[in-house]
DNA sequence: TTTT
DNA sequence: TTTT
């Protein structure tokens, strides 16, 4: 329980969030936000660049993704990183980089698929502010246990 | 210049930006966002709190609220808190709480009262990270053209 | 439970702690901590402008705060803002802005006065990234009814 | 210029800052911070999980990285997720995450080390609250004593 | 892979 | 004063 890690996106879904059961009755949804930034370039040319950011959601965060969020939705997330550490089938060694969050907000849908509907707008939260999980939490996070193959970490250098 | 400041919210103007031309040239916006909460009381009643907060914002930021705000949109600021003390006109000292807001992202129109529309997306930044705004910020940034490779890591999917 | 109010603070405590129990069992301890600013004014002056934050911590919190945190401290505080109207005795209506904080985390004593202790550093969370009390919450958080009479604003010292 | 990707972090240096200069004359620093959460596994056991973030650094705060940051040191850095591609020797397309900062805080030495030295404080601030780069960026970083003739601003409306 |  |  140290230190703060904290990461605050809005942006764009890239695709339906797709939902998981767990063995255990655990759910997890996991999706896709862009945020861009423009610049000009060295040429003087203007440039897009687009970040994706891999979204993961349990439990009630996650019920609620898998019922109002969809592909090209606006939303709000708010959550920590966390790097998984696994081993592709050509045996490499491979880190995937997600954000587990604790806090969604929905912020209005396409435009243009939610055929003139007024956007939406509430804010759900799992624990954690800082999203520390305390060490016996009354609201229930995840057990990193379950998160598969994730675990691990060590120093790089 | 020590510690940290800063303040985001997402939520909803209450009334159209308030535009004042200073003498000096600059200009100032300012309006108030609701942002709300809801929890049942002791009596179990369901119960909606709203907070709303006073946003002031200068020169770039202010031209763009001032374009493309107004009442009823949902708005992303990102700020500090700023107190400003005075005293009214029965010579009672007051304080003013006010969030300088040195990032703006307008996350939509009111659904209604945007006819259709689409809603907007678009993040401005005034200066600085930590919310410290130098009057005429150069605002600078590495081109990423720059950012030549390194490190390592990468994902599953 | 609409829209993001969020604050992030990182400064230094002006007092030690204030501990009240509440009739019902509870815990509040508020403190205010401070950040600057540094800047030239229109007259080329070096300026420091100290802003105040009045920090309330509920339960869990209130006891790390109460039992670690003193005048001098550096912490790092999230929380939301909370404006709370009360009448002074002059019938006058005031305003009272807090930041009710739901994470926690020490950054080291104060130098002198932990006589070269090392500064410790430690996260503990209340509930709500979003600082959005779900509506049933297990951790609970005070009804805004227990918050009477709390009240007042100014500086430590 | 779309969305907000924002990363708030507090936590310890893992190594030295390295330094690289560039051909162009700019600066870039990185080191890596680890946060942590500790929590207990499916079988009751205690675990800590360590994150480390890789931190880079530009111009201005790349300085300050520079001189003032150093392995053990505890220090709060702000900015924006940024996923870099690349190719290794072996031909294996590869992702490495970082951090672009755009705001830093120093929060005090390591303890050993800066043997019963006060710890330090100060925040510097890149550009761009939101992190993103306005359209045709220089490079400079505006020295907080260069950070010249700020506000202004009251007025309780 | 979103969106403007 | 917004909004759902």
């Amino acid at each position: 329980m140290a230190g703060v890690n904290k990461v605050i996106l809005l942006g764009r879904l890239g695709s339906d969030p797709e939902v998981r059961n767990l063995p255990s009755g655990g759910k997890v949804v996991t999706f896709s936000i862009a945020t861009s930034e423009n610049y000009n370039n060295k040429n003087g040319e203007k440039v897009e660049q687009t970040e994706w950011h891999r979204i993961e959601l349990w439990e009630g965060l996650a019920n609620i993704a898998e019922q109002y969020l969809k592909k090209g939705d606006m939303a709000y997330v708010e959550g920590r990183i966390r790097t998984e550490k696994w081993t592709d089938k050509e045996g490499i060694e491979r880190n995937t980089v997600k954000i587990r969050g604790n806090a969604l907000q929905l912020v209005g849908g396409r435009g243009a698929g939610n055929d003139g509907a007024t956007e939406s707008s509430s804010t759900y939260s799992g624990n954690s502010g800082g999203g520390y999980a305390p060490k016996s939490a009354p609201i229930p996070m995840p057990p990193p246990a379950e998160m598969a193959g994730s675990g691990s970490d060590d120093l790089p250098f």
